[in-house]
DNA sequence: TAGCCCATGTAAGGAGTTACATGATTAG
DNA sequence: CTAATCATGTAACTCCTTACATGGGCTA
């Protein structure tokens, strides 16, 4: 029984799955890139790490090399692997969506390269599936709630009823863009 | 000096300068409303009010009344309405955009029944600078990453893009609804 | 040889989570 | 009178934040 696995611990799979990294470029790659989500912070990404280590999710060891210096580099386990596959294969629920999207579309742009195409339209379906559901229950709260609310209040309940909208349209983009590559 | 306020200590704030509320009160608010992405747990709602309370921000009372159960309602000090009202003219920067878009969106909700509609306006151009100013960097950004990213990869970058694209569109779209209201 | 980036770490503290505890009031 | 709901709170734990510490190697 492993204890859970944050957040930043599977993003930190996630991307060592792709190749094999010290944790500073873990903290490069967080706050160069637009995973701005995730903390590039030594306190941070330094513990995760030694975390994932203890769950025998990843194994770290120095690199020895032409006279470099001390630079742990971070491998999955086979373990680990599962972890990341069985994250990535949890269908999208009513709180994926409801509360932040960001750890979602980091889960759905590791599943192609993890997982291989079908799991991706596998996520879209559930995504669209949750979405569609979600959204009618939006409406309705701004249905109920206009009359009593200022008028910016309403605005921004309009922006996060857009942001859905226009997120099940760049589903069925992605969903095009998949069917294109077969 | 004040110790900082936290996201969640804000909301509460600009809630509690509505109208006098419980904690209960405002758990039921979190839980229930589109509010999600703050807990409605007590272990985070009741800390945070005393918090605010030790900090001369809110002031708590029971309330007393035909023989009601204890309910302690909490209201704004002079004090707590300037914290949020600072906060509230805060213009928009990078971190803002970059980082979640949700505190933003708050702090839109409450701009015009805290402030008033010429300061709503002016989170909306600060907020349209900062998208303007970051959008050409996240396109470069795919440009140069497109190569060696997996489909879905580049496909959850693109939905970045895209809130951000829809979101210019529902500023000005803001904007117009705050014109025809003169 | 000074200064800068690479690279890893720790310590103290803040804030939220889960889970538990407690008791009053109302509905059936 | 029993269960559900209202209402507030605490304790233990985890995780992240900020700030500091350390030292190797490279470049001017």
């Amino acid at each position: 029984m492993s204890a859970p696995v944050s957040s930043l611990g599977y993003a930190l799979l996630g991307l060592l799955e792709g190749a094999p990294l010290s944790g500073y470029d873990l903290r490069r790659i967080f706050a160069q890139t637009a995973m701005k989500t995730y903390s590039d912070s030594p306190g941070a990404i330094y513990p995760a790490l030694k975390k994932l280590e203890r769950q025998a999710l990843v194994q770290g060891r120095v690199e020895k090399g032409s006279g470099l210096r001390r630079r742990r580099l971070y491998r999955p386990t086979p373990r680990g692997r599962e972890a990341l596959r069985a994250w990535l294969r949890r269908p999208v629920n009513r709180e994926d969506v409801s509360r932040g999207l960001q750890e979602l579309m980091l889960r759905f742009a590791f599943s192609e390269p993890v997982l291989g195409r079908a799991a991706s339209v596998r996520l879209l379906d559930s995504l669209e599936a949750e979405i569609a559901a979600y959204l009618p229950s939006l409406r309705e709260q701004l249905a109920g709630l206009k009359a009593s609310m200022p008028l910016s209040g309403r605005l921004a309940f309009e922006s996060g009823l857009r942001t859905y909208e226009s997120l099940l349209e760049w589903s069925r983009y992605a969903r095009a863009a998949f069917r294109k590559m077969r």
